[in-house]
DNA sequence: CGTTACATTGAAGCTTATCAAGTGCAGTGG
DNA sequence: CCACTGCACTTGATAAGCTTCAATGTAACG
């Protein structure tokens, strides 16, 4: 369980409420079992019943479903911090597989020992919600994108809120993140073709916006893709450490 | 609290456990206050703080976020026994609206009275949570079908989720189903224009599909249809009282 | 009976997809 | 060490899907 202080789960939450040392006892017993995964291969799969979820330590994943006709929509990525499958753990299959991007981190967490911790812990349970919440926020700014945003503003406003998510768990600042995606992982998440998302990339750069190259991400003009994305952080719920 | 037995949301919860007497009593304390809203004005302000949720017993509510640039998308539909804004409880603001469509009927939920029902009644609260987990399983796959299906697959899938949806509360079968929506309502919510809701809708009445008219989906061709969206409600995890 | 809200249709044009080809680089095995 | 392979990225040409603009139709309502 190591330090748990300086575990990013725990750091999330604090900014949602201060955690006394009995609740942060809570959580850390709830960290079960660690387990590493492999870049790549599916950790849960579409359709699949599953009893566990898991809180990522270290790396990126990345939360899909594939159509029948093999294109895939990526719904959000996780980084650490994050929990994975919480949504999926009262219903009765996955309705989404999980792909690590790189290496991952991540300890798993029963069903039952989260349900006894709501019951034992109530305001580490809000904390908990708060977090689900803010997951779901996220899906639904991020299905308004993809449903009322060009390509442009859409990438811009992709770029900037996984800023601000790393930053949260201090992996990214106004300067920029580092960023282990590849333009199909873009594509896929924004609902563009490959090809696009390289144009769109190009575009940004040369506009002196924002520069996404070798796994980093780098903000060149954190302003005016603020503006171009209209991107306002509200649903983020994180009032205190935005990006600084 | 009139008769809870056949309350939608008491119906709803009941496809995903056997509710006891005791469970039965809390969930109809839980509903305060009943209150009416007119149609079209706005009961929840996007960046309000909001401190009750709803359920909704009788009409239709639609959740949507504006943009800066005015262009509205509509996240979810919600239907008789269907919390509104459970969501956004735990967070600091509301970040999206709710409109009624028509006249509608809902009952106020306080935070504090949800959150004691979590302590004091662990199995109605993991149904509650369920409920919650099946509305983002929604949420996610509304997004999926605006990021990777075509506006016709987009129409007809979102057609039958309705379908299926009502159908678990009672108000629609696999004949069809009322349905007070307008064009312009379908275009925000499919990330269409309402001109091209019109040819869709168009098209697949000339299809022999389905005809969306006066306020009514009849469904000509349930099966075809199911096969031009590539639909499977699997997501909706209600595997009993799918559309009969 | 004019007004308003919703539905319908045509025409033109833009955003984005698709197809096709090619570059650069890291890893692998001979 | 070098050819080979595979993957990610890049660019151009063409075309589809959808939007926008503009006009018209239709039913409900005060």
């Amino acid at each position: 369980m190591n330090n748990v202080a300086n575990d990013p789960l725990t750091r999330k939450l604090s900014t949602f409420v201060a955690l006394s040392e009995v609740e942060l006892a809570v959580l850390a017993r709830l960290h079960g079992r660690c387990r590493t995964f492999k870049a790549g291969r599916d950790m849960v799969h579409q359709g699949q019943a599953e009893r566990a979820s898991y809180i990522l330590s270290a790396g990126w994943v990345c939360s899909y479903k594939i159509q029948p006709d093999g294109t895939r929509q990526i719904v959000d990525f996780q980084v650490p911090g994050d929990f994975l499958g919480l949504r999926s753990v009262l219903l009765r299959t996955s309705d989404h597989s999980f792909e690590p991007i790189v290496d991952i981190k991540a300890t798993e967490v029963l069903t039952s020992d989260l349900l006894d911790t709501f019951a034992r812990a109530p305001r580490l349970a809000t904390a908990i919600l708060w977090a689900a919440s803010r997951d779901e926020a996220m899906v639904v700014e991020h299905l308004v994108g993809i449903g009322r945003r060009d390509a442009d503003a859409r990438m811009a406003h992709f770029l900037l809120e996984m800023g601000a998510r790393l930053s949260l768990v201090g992996l990214g600042d106004k300067q920029g993140y580092d960023c282990p995606l590849t333009q199909y992982h873009l594509a896929d998440a924004l609902g563009l073709s490959a090809v696009h998302v390289n144009r769109v990339l190009r575009q940004l750069r040369e506009a002196g916006l924002v520069t996404f190259r070798d796994g980093h991400v780098t903000f060149e003009d954190f302003d005016g893709l603020v503006k171009l994305a209209e991107f306002d952080p509200a649903y983020l719920d994180q009032s205190g450490p935005l990006l600084k």
